[in-house]
DNA sequence: CTGTTAGCGCTTTCAT
DNA sequence: ATGAAAGCGCTAACAG
């Protein structure tokens, strides 16, 4: 049945409208359910005459360049086919890395990864959020464990399974794909004690914007204290994304401020380099007049010199086991039984180097 | 208008089904219309009594956490409010930095950035695209301009406005937003050249996966030649995305291979900074022994010691080009007259720094 | 200013 | 195995 309005039958002329499943039945003379039924069906048995039409049919819409109004298929049978991501940035390879697992895990099911990224701010993510489930992912992963409100009561409210990764919010949302930052930050401390060294400082973000930041800081102190060490060797610097020159300035005030200072442990491996790198510029021996450590196993620390002492977390396998969790979350909603919330533990361990 | 299947009427529980816009327009007591209205009309004058009604709307939607399914605006407006973008990788700020800038160039216009990343490969750019046009975005800004020939002719077909950036197609499938690599890279060795070097090598990947790789390669093979070098001191690794380490190992390859070697231009600042490190491994000075520059201005090439000569780019300059030219194109669509193909030249400069 | 009606392109359901 | 009708949630167009 032509609608109101020419279509082009142009075989691949940019056409003024897109070729619809209407065109493409009219053309082959048939109704709009068998070019459906000719696309969806995965290559079925049946009768030899239906064969023949099926294949025609999806020569005819080769012929004129029809490709699937996905908006529509989502619109009528309630199943957008993707899933979101919300990660703090989208240049830094713990994320990116994160990003590639979940991808990894998802796309054999048929979904699509939908990202978005905060650049560290809460208010970001409530308005990405917005936007994203306004589009009605089927699931969501978050990094992190602290969200607005009002971000929490959309995730609410929309009724899809939400996965929080990165960290282990004492209220989760969902369900949870992390670890300890501040164990983990304290099993760093306790390396370095074991290695001898005893005034070891701190350097890191100030703000709040970066709650796994604010972890590793409270898991330095943590173990400062456990271990007896003169506490309060911290220094702060601004907003995350925390960088290189973040790391050298905070160093360079460090030796200014407590000039004693035989170890530092950095919030992440990039300001660990920066530090790092600043002595290389003083002429300040690594690890000798100080030791450097950092946390994420980035690959700069992996192929500077000297190569940084860290804390390797397997991200992609964070991302894995996030799409793969969220994957059995989907489907228990859709079957009628929602998974109750569950907790995935990612092993961290010790990456000792020549920076420490 | 109750719809047939019972809907909770809870504040914020996690309702089987999303709330729709009938819920809320029920709970207000108006129809479905006048909430369409108070949720797109941007504010404007009216009645003061129609002004509080819009108040109670807006506020209802807010306690029944009501999101706006955009799959169904999307559907009814034929419009999706989204442009897709497809990077080679994630996990490169200097992608990263050119999606930071279509963000921003979009954003005012009401549009969402939807992000895929291809691992530079075209075959995945084909099966992303696919994916990415089925949900009807307004506009495609691409990276590089190699595509497969299917990848063409579905963005053809599909009759929204295509931007290529971060090269200078020979045959653009619309419009541009680049600077030629060649060139760039060519400027680098006349920069080195007039700084004394005159065994100069190249270290850059192998394949024609990164075109853009293969340009700089290029580049800096016209250059030798124009200068009248010795010409042949290519040094070439794996598969992009070219790492740091693939960077350490190639220089120690070219060092074998050419010992009188007295600057290596690495194709990017990842693969310079492995370069860099090992030679500080094997206690060699750098520039002292040998230069090394490299391409991008990324961050470790910026805070490394020494810091690494470079092509600096304006990346963002490139994003916010892009996403300025793909809304002006859009908008050429929706009246009706199409933008003649236009290309944007961004600038680009040498960066010089210790380590030549 | 607000309500009613009629689709957007597809799939589901039921009939043939 | 195929077709016809209904409807997913929203908005354009028109009526009041």
């Amino acid at each position: 049945m032509p609608t109101p309005r020419a279509r082009g039958a142009a075989p691949a002329a940019a056409a003024s409208r897109p070729v619809t499943m209407a065109d493409v039945a009219a053309r082959v003379g048939v109704s709009k359910m068998t070019v459906s039924r000719a696309l969806s069906r995965t290559g079925g048995e049946g009768r030899r005459s239906a064969q023949l039409l099926r294949e025609r049919i999806l020569q005819t819409c080769r012929e004129m360049g029809y490709v699937i109004d996905q908006t529509a298929r989502t619109f009528s049978t309630q199943r957008s086919g993707f899933i979101a991501a919300v990660i703090p940035s989208l240049n830094n390879s713990n994320f990116s890395e994160t990003a590639h697992g979940i991808t990894a895990a998802v796309e054999g099911a048929g979904l699509q990864l939908l990202l978005g990224y905060s650049d560290y701010r809460v208010e970001n993510e409530e308005r990405l959020l917005r936007e994203l489930l306004a589009r009605r992912p089927e699931g969501v992963i978050l990094t992190g464990g602290s969200h607005t409100p009002a971000a929490c009561a959309m995730l609410r409210a929309s009724g899809i399974p939400v996965v929080e990764t990165w960290d282990l919010p004492a209220q989760p949302l969902g369900h949870t794909v992390g670890f300890s930052n501040a164990e983990a930050t304290a099993s760093l401390v306790r390396h370095l004690h074991a290695q001898g060294y005893r005034r070891i400082a701190f350097i890191g973000g100030t703000s709040n914007r970066d709650t796994r930041g604010a972890d590793r800081r409270r898991g330095y102190t943590e173990a400062i204290r456990e271990l007896g060490l003169s506490e309060g060797r911290v220094i702060s610097f601004g907003q995350p994304p925390i960088s290189m020159a973040q790391g050298a300035q905070a160093l360079a005030q460090l030796l200014q401020q407590w000039p004693d200072v035989d170890a530092a442990v950095c919030v992440s491996d990039l300001s660990a380099f920066g530090a790092l790198a600043e002595c290389q510029r003083r002429g300040w021996a690594v690890p000798q007049r100080i030791a450097i450590a950092g946390f994420g196993d980035f690959e700069v620390g992996r192929n500077c010199h000297p190569r940084i002492t860290t804390v390797a977390v397997d991200c992609e396998a964070i991302g894995r086991a996030a799409g793969e969790l969220l994957l059995r979350a989907i489907d228990a909603v859709r079957i009628g039984a929602p998974l109750p919330p569950e907790t995935v533990l990612v092993p961290f361990h010790i990456e000792p180097r020549e920076s420490t």
